[in-house]
DNA sequence: ACAATTAACGGACTCTAGTCAGAGAAATTC
DNA sequence: GAATTTCTCTGACTAGAGTCCGTTAATTGT
């Protein structure tokens, strides 16, 4: 009777109803959407044509005359790249900064007034936000490397040290100096620390770094639980185990602790073994691959 | 850093681009969505023009224009209602039933293929939405009379044997004998059952039949849990007073239970005072208000 | 060095949505 | 019964989004 479909129209007339507003916040401007769309889409440093026809899925035509206009009201300057002169980089002026500007705040505002509607369950709202977008956006993750000092790394290793202290029997909730004091080590060329994107949110992440010259420990493994089941454990050890293979690395260790046991039999799954302890507690089992 | 309005940002990309696939499900039916829009919205026994203007929120002369293609196509028909020949009423010919059809099949699969992502999560997924969409509709819940045996009045009034189950103790499951045998006692002129809706989802109930010629009792009160800390018990309670009212009743009395802290309170706090008991367990508390 | 490829551009065009004003027919009001 | 209102229809118009295609300039491959 009320069936999944019925919800999904309600859901989906709702939405585009409501949030669409976020879209057509282009009114007010004297701009119409494409236009606003491509502007929102200049960053600080310059964005290349192409780069904006691919965000944008427009048409190379369509895409020139928007940025003639933006040209023409003085928000942008499209100029040649230096590198490869057939390729043109648009940039905001002064006047597009500030343009720039007056939309987000525009976005900003709007957004805060849907989430003021919600009250007091704001934070279940923006789960179930988080939930849908991930969910569709499941096939599309992206695992890119990041700089373990960048906020999305630390958003996701702090959630990580969150997790231990619900999970593990005797990891001290004093273990969380953030900014982590030990970033060096998760940088090339000696380490790595891969973070993997759903869209602009930061859902999963994996580090790696140097035990000794043939030997490399895969750290602080985290997957938002928005994310799981989805297979993106597996991608994340395969992707770091990759890199550590690139670093000149030929085993692979790690530790952990029973209490997470989805992690442990996804390491068991995929080739890891139990070996000897090499750290103290709270580890309570330790593991190694041949890369 | 990864605050609310950007999550809300991605949300709104992810779904205007997925969902809205949904509004464009006119694609390869050769119509474009205008069209399109106005078929679905034509019901088997006819819809009056002024009725899809509004749903649609469209200007009189592209309502006029859609139809007059629609009738082009062979689709449609408009014809004169007999009962104001200025208006005008739409029917669907043999062949825009057929069309009609297709697209609801095409909208299903669409649908179909969102949740087929979903994977294990469908439920969550779908509570999400829900949620969602209820907190977005706040401020367009209606109140409608509904018959006690309707599909909506029997959702939410299964839904509320299900929460007594779980929460009153001693309230046996075997309670729950749908579709309810007393339906009568909840009908005009003695009774009342009013829903709450959202959009299309039905999110909350409470019914009245009666004691005696000057006392109604007020029963059933539901709300969807999505609907929550919105006022809408208020609203409700206050709604089947009035009925109440209405019907020549000069006080109300309802029975409930002390595990039920939340309505209880609510209860109180519009004006219904405890008063002896007039029925048997599971009840543990009765309140009465002079209307 | 020359051909093929790639990137962006700009003009001509189409389609859809939407606005506005006026006309005509039916119903309502005075 | 005349004036006013209500409802729909039509035609003229605008704007935005998008497609197609030929051109130009730079780069790559052989």
């Amino acid at each position: 009777m009320l069936d999944a479909i019925a919800r999904l129209r309600r859901f989906n007339r709702v939405v585009t109803r409501e949030i669409g507003a976020l879209d057509t916040s282009y009114l007010g401007r004297g701009r119409p959407l494409g236009a606003a769309r491509v502007l929102q889409l200049v960053k600080a440093g310059g964005t290349d044509v192409a780069e904006l026809r691919r965000r944008l899925d427009l048409d190379t035509g369509l895409l020139s005359r928007l940025l003639r206009g933006l040209e023409r009201e003085g928000l942008v300057e499209v100029a040649a790249d230096p590198a490869d002169r057939r390729r043109r980089i648009a940039r905001l002026t002064p006047a597009g900064e500030a343009e720039w500007q007056v939309y987000d705040q525009l976005g900003h505002a709007k957004a805060q007034a849907v989430f003021a509607r919600a009250g007091s369950r704001q934070q279940a709202v923006i789960d179930a936000m988080d939930l849908i977008a991930t969910v569709m956006l499941k096939d599309q993750v992206e695992i890119r490397d990041a700089d373990p000092d960048d906020d999305a790394a630390l958003h996701c290793v702090a959630a990580y040290y969150r997790l231990l202290q619900d999970t593990v029997p005797g990891f001290a909730s004093g273990m969380l100096p953030l900014p982590l004091p030990d970033a060096a080590r998760y940088r090339a060329p000696a380490g790595a620390c891969l973070v993997a994107w759903s869209e602009d949110l930061p859902i999963g992440v994996v580090s790696l770094r140097r035990l000794d010259t043939a030997t490399a420990e895969v750290k602080r493994l985290w997957i938002d639980p928005l994310a799981r089941g989805q297979g993106l454990g597996r991608r994340l050890m395969r992707a770091i185990e990759a890199r550590a293979r690139d670093l000149g690395y030929s085993h692979a260790r790690l530790d952990s602790n029973t209490a997470l046991a989805e992690a442990i039999a996804l390491y068991r799954s995929d080739g890891w073994t139990e070996c000897p302890p090499y750290t103290g507690a709270p580890a309570n089992i330790w593991m190694a691959k041949r890369l």
